[in-house]
DNA sequence: GTCTATAATAAGATAGAC
DNA sequence: GTCTATCTTATTATAGAC
């Protein structure tokens, strides 16, 4: 009943069975699947033979390419931080009045996070975990500079212009922009529930927008 | 090898063996090692095995009282979600000009997820659940109000002496505070790490208290 | 590089004595 | 009400053929 090859002798050398033998794909078709499985779940949650059935590959090639369960959640991490990044540097922010460029950069921030609940979730999940797989990542800490110094720049410039309070410190303004456009994605169950409220209606989106960019610049203001 | 009862009758009926019975101390002692494991670890990373370690009992008491992890899981989030809004009642924020009400409503919040991690953490995980676990909780969404109707009034009077602008919702100054005291405790680990902040730092906390009330009352001005 | 089958163990839940 | 011992299933990880 095995499969034995045809007598007549193969044309080519081909794969045995199953798709074309591509490394790369399959090696993303893995971590794309971790993801999904990842964010839904949490590390503790995920289980490797989910992960294994959103792949069109096989349990066994996950350990082959990745090792470890762990070690597939530090690589899904670092992708998903790698992510986010890459877009704010594309702000432009010196060319901007100002009061413009910290509305530009708030409504990215804003709009970013409420695009990527990926992001946010495994994030808290990190922080459930004291975010000591953050800490084993020598690349995620690199990569999150750009802000804080395009943020630095327009808060030295308005301040030189008269518009913003001077001593503004570009660390505390960043935590302030980003506990609002966090929590109001990773909190949405629990306080929308509550307080019935739907994060998902444009019309609650927009004056929430529209209310930490206000909530910013009267911050900032001199 | 049985320990069988003396034959001499025993001068009282008893308890076998092990500590007194005593169900409700029993039934308590569970519930703060519950508390723990589950504050630490998630619904998904905590095991029962570990509860019960964190008992003077037995994982066997576990089932008997509670009849599984995810109901022991719910009245754990009942009790914490209960231990913060019963203190905020307390606030007498009626008495207080508007401005220093809002004052004393924000340091409270502030100080409130400071010094409750615990809460800070099952909240981050109940959102990873979306929410579920919080929704089969008649509970804990009506103990909620409290908060929003407190808020009303200041804001109201503020409003009305003109010290505070006109039309604003409780609900989203309500979000706007709990987002900062809470995404700074929820995110330490992580933001911390990345941008090696130190959020225990009395120095850094002081002036992050003073920084939400700042921001807060510079929103509601008129 | 890929697959199927399986080992090894961990974890939720229960039996039954006392 | 409480304990020890155990059942059952799920889960991480690996062996070994092709």
């Amino acid at each position: 009943m095995t499969t034995t090859p045809a007598l007549c002798a193969a044309p080519e050398p081909a794969p045995r069975k199953g798709r074309k033998n591509n490394p790369e794909k399959t090696r993303e078709n893995i971590l794309q699947a971790a993801i999904s499985e990842f964010v839904q779940q949490g590390l503790a949650g995920a289980r490797v033979d989910a992960i294994a059935e959103r792949t069109q590959t096989s349990k066994r090639m996950i350990y082959y390419y990745f090792n470890s369960k762990e070690q597939l959640y530090v690589e899904v991490l670092e992708k998903l931080y790698g992510d986010i990044r890459s877009t704010e540097s594309n702000l432009h922010l010196a060319e901007l009045e100002p009061r413009l460029g910290i509305r530009r950069l708030v409504e990215f921030t804003f709009d970013h996070h409420d695009r990527n609940v990926d992001f946010v979730r495994i994030v808290c999940n990190e922080n459930m975990h004291h975010g000591e797989y953050v800490k084993r990542s020598s690349a995620i800490r690199s990569m999150n500079k750009s802000v804080l110094t395009a943020l630095d720049e327009v808060l030295r410039r308005g301040a030189a212009e008269g518009v913003f309070r001077q001593g503004l410190d570009a660390l505390d303004v960043h935590l302030l922009i980003s506990s609002f456009c966090f929590y109001r994605v990773s909190n949405r169950h629990t306080f929308g529930e509550i307080f019935q409220v739907d994060f998902e209606e444009t019309a609650v989106k927009d004056r929430h927008r529209e209310m930490i960019c206000e909530s910013v610049l009267r911050f900032l203001q001199a």
